[in-house]
RNA sequence: GGGCGAUUAGCUCAGCUGGAUAGAGCGUUGGUCUCCGGAACCAAAGGCCCCGAGUUCGAAUCUCGGAUCGCCCA
């Protein structure tokens, strides 16, 4: 079973480069070869140009050195002839008649067609939302709720043992604020006249929380000291928003092996004590009462403060506390996914990472530009106030899970995306997620109408592929056979939004060769060649909806 | 004042780590419905890849300047 040609090729050329060595050509170490598709037919298939890598290497004429190359080239039943071009290039002409038996990976493979071992069972944690509980989830962390979720599943195709993982900073003042928040309206709805200042949360859910407590305890709910009632409505507060966070996440298709709370680090002392470590290690030194990291030993701007001057730990150094702790449960790399205001936090926390002893790349940072949330074309301000559409809630409501999935991946993750509710919910060629969903739909009513017409859909071993030989067959045929490269590319550079790029390309080739050809002609052998080939299309669609989340819908 | 990121067709954006004649969607203009799903297809027009220098066989891509915009930091 052939399942890459380029694999395959790069590995014939491999071999040649090694019968070279005995031939005239100094021997030589090739690191890697590339091999692209090429883009003109007149350039073949494939072309590589290792030839002119290994010009400079050599100091030999590019020419000549891919001369050498073809003579020693064997090319099997696949690769039919090979020319050398421009200055240097190396052209593969695929044998027509291979293109077809790609199939037969699709045909076995079947659902896990596209995955691969790239990660060997590795163990990688991809952390994303993090968002604190102190409000419902807003648009921002839809986009990169929507990152963190594609990752994580190309990762897992990719043969990583990945774990979803949400941290909640809920240690901090912001917590506390809220509790307080709920406490002030708490006793507003008691009809005491006390302020409620602007650094309290202003939405109306606090009043609807403050509300339910009333409604549970009544007057008692208050008859206890400011500060312990802040605290119990923090908790109760906070559990009541993550509980909400979780549920509209879950409508979202997005879900987490672990919450991780701040707190954890904090409990016997955790942070402090690996503050003090570091510093037996001379990464922490005190000037003016205030601990300072050395980040600048890895090659940050300045050194970052880990503990003020009132004797209060940073975010940061829960965060350093939080990443060593992450490490700890094995994981061979980390993946952290953040909103693009935070990108002044990826040189110190490498530093950190650093300074645990381990690679800077150990951990990947994601950024995840904003989102601009319009209304036929048109900005919506992006208040909290009341009746605009501004959480990730109203935004599914309105135009649904798939929509909006498919709208966050359709620009790479740190570029501003303008996000359109009207272009979003309508059903028309504006709208690609209709365009790729429409493809799947439309060969499963051919596959359906195919059985009542009495044609049966062949296993790959029954296909006579001499009728797949049309020039947009072949090209459909190499279109989805690249699946699986787009997948390990993506992956490798967490670039979730290939996948939608590949799908609008690949339903457009569909669609065109839909709109030239019948798939059910009055040639029967013709006719379950060509279900065949549209099947295996239908396979890749579904395996790559699936990858993004989205519904591979049977009917729309 | 420092740092990061952007700048590609009228608009919104890709461009797979330096490859051959720079792509897509939308929009515009003109076509295709006796046919398995028209939420579709075909065709055309549309470009100083922000500007300037450098690196080499070869640059939208890499380096250094400059301009404009956005974001972080003091």
């Amino acid at each position: 079973m052939i399942v890459s040609l380029k694999k395959d090729i790069v590995r014939s050329i491999e071999r040649a480069l090694k019968e070279c060595a005995g031939s005239g050509l100094p021997d030589c170490d090739v690191p890697f070869i590339e091999i692209e598709a090429t883009k003109d037919k007149k350039h073949g298939d494939y072309a590589t140009n290792v030839a002119m890598v290994l010009a400079s290497k050599l100091r030999q004429n590019p020419r000549k050195i891919a001369e050498a190359i073809r003579a020693n080239f064997d090319g099997g039943d696949v690769v039919e002839k090979i020319e050398i071009a421009g200055p240097g290039f190396i052209n593969f002409f695929v044998r027509e008649s291979v293109w077809p038996r790609l199939l037969e990976a699709i045909d076995k493979e079947g659902r896990d067609y596209g995955k691969n071992d790239l990660g060997e069972g590795r163990k990688v944690q991809v952390e994303f939302v993090s968002a604190n509980p102190t409000g419902p989830l807003h648009i921002g962390h839809a986009r990169g709720a929507v990152v963190g979720d594609v990752i994580a599943r190309l990762l897992n195709a990719c043969g990583y043992s990945v774990s979803r993982e949400y941290y909640i900073n809920d240690a901090g003042n912001q917590m506390n604020n809220l509790g307080k928040s709920v406490y002030l309206r708490l006793r507003q709805l008691l009809g005491e006249d006390v302020e409620f200042p602007d650094t309290c949360y202003q939405g109306d859910y606090i009043k609807d929380l403050a509300r339910e407590i009333l409604q549970k305890e009544g007057k008692k709910a208050i008859e206890k000291p400011e500060d312990v009632l802040i605290r119990v409505f923090t908790d109760y507060a906070g559990g009541v928003i993550l509980e909400g966070i979780k549920e509209d996440l879950r409508v979202f298709g997005v879900s987490f092996d672990r919450y991780f709370s701040e707190r954890e680090l904090h409990r016997d002392n955790g942070v402090m004590e690996l503050l003090a470590e570091l510093e037996k290690k001379d990464f922490i030194y005190l000037e003016d009462n205030t601990s300072w990291f050395r980040t600048t030993l890895f090659g940050d701007e300045k050194d970052r403060v880990v503990i003020r001057q009132n004797g209060e730990p940073t975010y940061f150094a829960a965060d350093i506390a939080y990443h060593k702790n992450k490490f700890e449960r094995g994981f061979d790399t980390v993946i952290d996914v953040w909103g693009a205001d935070h990108h002044g936090y990826i040189p110190r926390m490498q530093a950190c990472v650093q300074a645990l002893g381990l690679e800077k790349d150990a951990l990947k940072v994601v950024l995840v530009q904003l989102v601009n949330l319009l209304r036929d074309g048109k900005p919506i301000a992006m208040s909290t106030r009341a009746g605009q559409f501004d959480t990730l809630r109203e935004v599914i409501d309105e135009v649904g899970t798939d929509a909006a999935r498919y709208n966050f991946m359709m620009r790479r993750s740190d570029s501003h995306l303008d996000f359109d509710l009207d272009l979003a919910k309508k059903q028309s060629n504006e709208n690609p997620v209709y365009y790729v969903q429409y493809a799947h739909a439309r060969i499963c009513s051919i596959l359906r109408i195919a059985g009542e017409r009495g044609y049966g859909v062949p296993r790959y071993e029954e296909v006579d592929l001499k009728f797949l030989a049309l020039p947009e067959e072949i090209a459909l045929v190499k279109a989805i056979s690249a699946f699986p490269e787009v997948v390990e590319g993506a992956a490798k550079t967490l670039e979730p939004h290939r996948l939608t790029f590949y799908l609008n390309d690949l339903a457009g080739q569909f669609h065109s060769y839909y709109n030239r050809n019948k798939v059910m002609t009055e040639d029967r052998v013709q006719s379950e060649a060509r279900l065949f080939l549209v099947k295996s299309i239908r396979t890749v669609f579904a395996n790559a909806l699936y990858l993004l989340g989205v519904s591979a819908p049977e009917k729309m």
